[in-house]
DNA sequence: CATGAATGAGGCTTCATTCAT
DNA sequence: GATGAATGAAGCCTCATTCAT
């Protein structure tokens, strides 16, 4: 009922339910799974979250939080040209992840979550705001970029932002999904062509398609 | 244990079943519940499929192949210029699943089912097939164009049909996580900026970053 | 509903589940086990036998029957002395259970569905009527016997009639437990041991214990 | 899974199963009929047993140790000579089982499932040790009573054993299964025929039937 | 506070039986 | 007559959650 705060035991519990949750998925983990990982009893883990789902929620938002606060981190590195920047950050972002690839398929279990569970709604705006937060950085990044003149005029910084997010986390996905793909190598040679890319594009109207 | 094969009563019960399992997710969904939207009775499903999983795995089988058969009939498609076929195929491609997003989330159970079922690997590595079909149906229309000098020489097909593919990917994505994105249209900003990118890439050896 | 009647087809079904049950047991039979094994529908069992209890019970009535067929045809033997043949009789009945001990299986379900079924009492009567013959044969035996002088006037012979059948029992039963152990030489020491008693048996009142 | 081991609860589960398979047989028993027997929830039959045929094992386990330990009981009693002291036991085993013929029902069920189950060869190697236990007993004392020079040398005493706990065993089940017939006043005559018969068997070789 | 024994709702699956062909 | 596709009742078992210690 009344959550309890310690926060050393709750961090306790949380870490060893991000390690049973990547390993077995959300449905496959029972609770005293994460009980025993972490060390406790069963009925400890209701002392500190109020059901299996509100820990999957707690899990997931630590997880964003830790995600995001990297990312703002790396953002901030103060190096020298945009384009240099964006090539830091990627390397940054494929590295970490790729560090604890296990991990990645607690990303899935989210999805998953947002997609099905009754508290959909819980996860699929905390993947928004974290989405549109790294989105944000980014399309700074690229305006930057922009009036610099680094980038041309044309650019769409918020739509090339989406793209670029999106192409580092579908190169994970490949990489979590296939062990022999090399994801940095791909997210560096991709990278290359969108700065080429933002750097040549054309002033021009689209024409439709 | 024994499967029906009455092909047109099999399809109805996975079609009931994508839209069930669309819906509530895997674990929400009772096979009850596929049983009622396909109008029969819930030992029927068993005479088709040995089980649940089975009958997501099948799910899962049939979206692929759909999806597969799909891309294969859009890059076969005659038109002009190598960046005007990428074009096209990245339109119908965006085009073709938000007609469906509601069916997006399905792909999410499929990842979450890949990365925690006790059949894990059936998932992946009929994942990691479908995949790389796609990725080398892209990679060859980018060599096409890199023979007829439309990308530049320093292109690296497989890499940058990765990221291509990945990024439709995410956009897709985030299209489903937030109903207020445009995916089109960043998609096609997105695909100018790196059609632009291949074509002017520079011949130069990579620095180590 | 209305069961057919003709006899081969029937009598195949029945040997299909004599089969069966003998190999799986009752419970884990199922109806389509017996259908495969008689070579027809699952159906067309129905035709003959209104239920699969009826079936069992339908079985054990022709095991029954035959088995007392085989009893009486032993014990009109013509031969010489009561001892000599009830030794005939013995080792006849030996002989022919361990001649298909896989059968013996059968037995063992039918005091199961005795003491179990809804049709306990069907089971319980035919069983008291069968094992009753058999008595009654073996105790007509025994008074001839000792009207012949051959057996002391003390025997009790619906008593031993019993214990002599009892025993041949157990014996198969133990056979069919353990493969190593020989019923028919127990069943000859046994009877041998049996026919001197009643032999010898003096006539004097029975003490209380 | 993992069983807990508090005893006086584990045996009020296994006195309700011992209850309830008595009475409706292992398959028409269902473990919520157990549980309600004893008391409790269903799941918690689960905290002690790891299935219903677990649960049914136990249980056969029980009685079969509690009968064995009768027996050894009975066996060891220091009364007088050899042929009294059988008389005693079969007097003892016939009284205790009539006392709860109920029960023998289990023993019914005992022998189907190990005819049946896939548990079959647990079932069987137990019965087959039970059994070889008593008999062992039963051919000690007859062997006693060959030295002593109260049965013949002639006397086969693991045969006659094996007859003689047959027969008991035999006669049991008739009562089971006819209740006007007078089991012990049965195994009274036949012991005293037995008896005879191994005081008077003559030393003569065995001639083929 | 922490624990884990007890609980029962809930879901998957089996299979005897029916009945249209 | 024979068949087997369809059905749904029924039961085993799991596991999130509670609560007495």
């Amino acid at each position: 009922m009344a959550r309890k705060s310690d926060p050393a035991k709750r961090d306790n519990i949380i870490g060893a339910a991000i390690r049973a949750f990547a390993q077995k998925g959300y449905t496959a983990t029972r609770i005293i799974d994460v009980a025993r990982m972490a060390g406790i009893g069963k009925g400890t883990v209701y002392e500190y979250f109020s059901s299996k789902e509100d820990l999957f929620f707690c899990v997931f938002q630590t997880v964003m939080q830790e995600s995001e606060a990297q990312m703002k981190a790396v953002a901030a590195s103060p190096a020298g040209s945009v384009a240099r920047r964006l090539e830091v950050m990627g390397d940054a972002l494929m590295r970490t992840w790729l560090d604890k690839l296990e991990l990645y398929s607690l990303v899935m279990e989210f999805w998953s979550a947002a997609s099905a569970a009754s508290s959909r709604q819980r996860f699929k705006s905390t993947f928004q705001n974290a989405y549109r937060g790294f989105r944000g950085t980014v399309a700074a990044l690229i305006e930057e970029g922009m009036h610099s003149g680094e980038f041309s005029p044309s650019c769409r910084p918020v739509e090339i932002a989406s793209g670029l997010i999106g192409m580092w986390d579908a190169l994970l996905l490949q990489a979590w999904t296939d062990s022999t793909f090399d994801a940095l190598a791909a997210s560096r040679v991709c990278l290359e062509v969108m700065l080429q890319g933002m750097h040549r594009l054309e002033v021009k109207p689209k024409e439709p398609i």
